[in-house]
DNA sequence: AGGGCTTCCCGA
DNA sequence: CGGGAAGCCCTC
């Protein structure tokens, strides 16, 4: 017998199987199976995808071993993964490395999100207590002996590396597990909890086509119930014997749910997110695997669990960017939820308070059900939003603050109510320039300017990671006039802290949430009351429940409106709506001032009246005039080269590959130089193309994609559903 | 990806 | 004619 395998490397070249030799004790070797092979001089590891009882190849090796006998995809992984392939084109390889949880990217800079507690015990009291009488001079040692000895559930990351991991070697001390959410199941609490009419409907509805393949959209409100709808939903699906799907956002941002699930569903919710660690990664992926769970919560590469007998997939906020994959594989969570809703014959879930355009679009044309929840649960209602003329204001010289935000945070203060300030700095307003002679510090390797960051006084790239310290003196005239200028929200606390000094404020942004747990850190401490003010970037906007926030600002509402980016109203929308909808959730009326230069400004409009079917038919137009989605499908082409010729030449000859293939009504825009143009020394250049049905196109994007697999100096990158341009 | 083999260019 | 870099091809 034979073995078709997939090497595991990385290159686009060796995207096509191998045949090996199935040895005699190797045979009980299936298909999704990771084995070892010899391959050219190297030992690595590949991937079983076929196998057959003839090869016409010569020359074979044998497979060396099973890599893990216990681990095995699927049939409707396997397919799962070959649908991945075909949609973004990426390696065979890749699509199915996407579903091992070995290979499941970790992202360092996520919040670390742990599963789990360390807490350090004494192994043994006899020994601890020699180790401290005989070893005078390992004071900092002695000192964590004794406290450990002294004090119950220690943790781990109460003491630095050195010292401890000494203790540990030498077999003094032991670390100790503990699984951190251990909710138990309040069965009693929830089931007094009464849905509401609205909420019951919708439920209903769902309930009836359990065993179809059929999506939904929930189009919620904030505030209006939309995970008590879930998790009813999921109940009826366990009760019918199968399992359950639930994908959000960003697992750090939405605790809440998550520890909602555990108070419902206990030990039969697994998490599974890229903030794990590769290890407790693995344990959730075994215990999914070995059918210990019927429920997994998770973030975008949660889609690929190897649950079996689905009942139900939700996708909460189902608007958010982050389940589009934005390295390769470039996938959409949503595309492989559709695979596996028809796989499996259950519902597809969508829920969001501000559908995307093309989600609402569908549900329009009835290709998805739409669900409305028009009320808030309890009688709270939506906030009364204010827009703030800022050129006005500009006048009176408050360049920062509008007079009415300051008057309106300084009374909350007074009733000890709670406020929420939203500075969207997405992008590099804080850059470094001269005053002197105008020179802005770039990035040497890539076409970006420098953010500044106050707090380590470094200027940064956000797209390769160069760091530099910010110098005194101006690189081309000299003088010392360096000038961070925007306004970001690290210089905003300080203007705040100024104006409010008996104020307390907390900020929430990449800066102050880089270390472990200290995200959920600064949400429990503010939700506590510690603190009057939360101030932060977009993560603040996201699922928060604080009953006491009643005002909610956002200063310079204009900021994502300005993104050069077909998108950017809507994403406008999103936010501000999200944001806003922070605000008077429970028994204190909520208010939200949108300080902005363009009062007139549709969007805000929309925003400001909790319009979205206004919104919608409003940008729905402009997509129509402009051939945007949901009007049109979108692809981009990017061609990289560190030579700035070859780049330009290859997207060239692609265009011209492509005006000779695809449909006459398929339109290519381009090409021009990529945003940014020059990352990590690669010059990128750009093909858009736009299409409504195109039989051709996918095809002919494999050819390309086929041409360049060797091409040694260009690369071809291709995204079959981008989110920006 | 990584190694080996071929090619091609330049200096002697 | 030799050497070294660059390009090309192969790996079951």
């Amino acid at each position: 017998m034979y073995a078709e395998v997939l090497v595991e490397y990385g290159a686009k070249s060796l995207d096509r199987t191998f045949t090996y030799i199935i040895p005699d004790h190797l045979k009980h070797l299936k298909v999704g199976m990771k084995v070892l092979v010899s391959f050219g001089k190297n030992t690595i590891s590949g991937f079983v995808t076929k196998i057959t009882d003839q090869t016409e190849v010569e020359n074979l090796k044998e497979i060396i071993e099973i890599i893990d006998q216990d681990l095995v995809l699927n049939e409707e992984l396997m397919s799962l993964g070959k649908c991945l392939n075909e949609l973004t084109l990426c390696s065979l390889i890749t699509a199915y490395q996407t579903m091992f949880p070995s290979s499941l990217k970790i992202n360092t800079k996520d919040i670390n999100y742990q599963l789990y507690d360390e807490y350090l015990e004494v192994v043994n009291i006899n020994d601890a207590n020699n180790f401290i009488n005989n070893n005078p001079r390992k004071k900092r040692q002695i000192e964590i002996l004794n406290y450990v000895l002294d004090n119950d559930n220690v943790l781990k990351q109460e003491f630095s590396g050195q010292p401890l991991n000494t203790l540990i070697k030498e077999g003094l001390i032991k670390i100790k597990k503990v699984k951190r959410v251990r909710i138990k199941p309040n069965k009693e609490n929830y089931e007094k909890y009464k849905l509401t009419a609205e909420q019951n409907d919708v439920l209903e509805v769902i309930k009836s086509s359990l065993n179809k393949e059929k999506t939904f959209l929930i189009h919620g409100i904030t505030g209006s119930g939309k995970t008590e709808v879930y998790l009813r939903a999921i109940k009826e699906v366990i009760k019918e014997g199968k399992t359950a799907i639930m994908l959000v956002p960003e697992i750090s941002l939405t605790a809440q749910v998550v520890n909602q699930f555990y108070e419902r569903f206990g030990d039969e919710v697994a998490v599974f997110h890229s903030a794990l660690s590769p290890g407790e990664k693995y344990d959730e992926y075994l215990k999914i695997y070995n059918n210990q769970v019927k429920i997994v919560v998770g973030t975008r590469s949660a889609i690929f669990v190897p649950l079996e007998n689905i009942g139900i997939i939700i996708i909460d906020e189902e608007h958010s960017d982050s389940y589009k994959q934005e390295n390769n594989p470039r996938y959409h969570a949503l595309d492989m939820a559709k695979f596996r809703s028809k796989y499996h014959n259950c519902p597809l879930v969508l829920g969001s308070a501000t559908p995307t355009l093309e989600s609402f679009a569908r549900a329009k044309k009835d290709v998805y059900k739409l669900l409305k929840l028009q009320n808030r649960i309890g009688n709270s209602k939506l906030p009364n939003i204010e827009i703030v003329d800022m050129s006005l204001e500009m006048k009176k010289r408050n360049l920062i603050f509008s007079q009415i935000l300051l008057d309106k945070i300084k009374s909350r203060l007074e009733k000890q109510e709670q406020v929420i300030i939203l500075l969207n700095r997405r992008g590099f307003s804080t850059i470094v320039s001269c005053r002197n002679c105008g020179y802005k510090y770039e990035c040497p390797h890539c076409a970006i300017t420098l953010t500044y960051h106050k707090s380590s006084n470094m200027m940064r790239c956000h797209y390769c990671g160069y760091s530099k310290e910010k110098p005194l003196k101006c690189f081309q005239c000299q003088e010392e006039a360096l000038k961070d200028a925007g306004l970001g929200t690290e210089k905003l606390e300080i203007e705040l802290q100024k104006v409010f000094p008996s104020s307390k404020i907390i900020r929430m942004d990449k800066d102050t949430t880089t270390k472990k747990g200290s995200h959920e850190k600064i949400i429990n401490e503010f939700k506590n009351n510690d603190y009057d003010i939360l101030l932060g970037t977009q993560m603040i906007a996201k699922g928060l429940d604080f009953p006491r926030v009643s005002l909610v600002g956002v200063i310079n509402a204009d900021s994502s409106l300005n993104i050069p980016d077909f998108r950017s109203n809507e994403r406008t929308f999103q936010l501000l709506s999200q944001v806003s909808g922070r605000a008077g959730r429970s028994k204190y009326p909520g208010e939200v001032v949108l300080q902005t230069f363009n009062p007139d400004n549709k969007t805000l409009n929309y925003i400001k009246n909790h319009d979205y079917e206004g919104f919608y038919n409003y940008e729905m137009n402009l997509r129509r005039l402009m051939s945007y989605p949901p009007y049109y499908y979108l692809i981009t082409i990017k061609a990289l080269s560190n030579s700035y010729e070859e780049s330009s030449l290859e997207i060239n000859k692609i265009k011209t590959h492509l005006l000779k293939n695809i449909d006459k009504q398929s339109i290519i825009l381009g090409p021009t130089i990529a945003n940014p143009f020059k990352v990590n020394n690669k010059y990128r250049f750009q093909l858009i193309i736009k299409y409504k049905i195109d039989k051709n196109i996918m095809n002919t994007l494999k050819e390309i994609d086929e041409l360049y697999k060797t091409n040694t100096k260009v690369n071809i990158e291709i995204d079959t559903s981008p989110l920006s341009l």
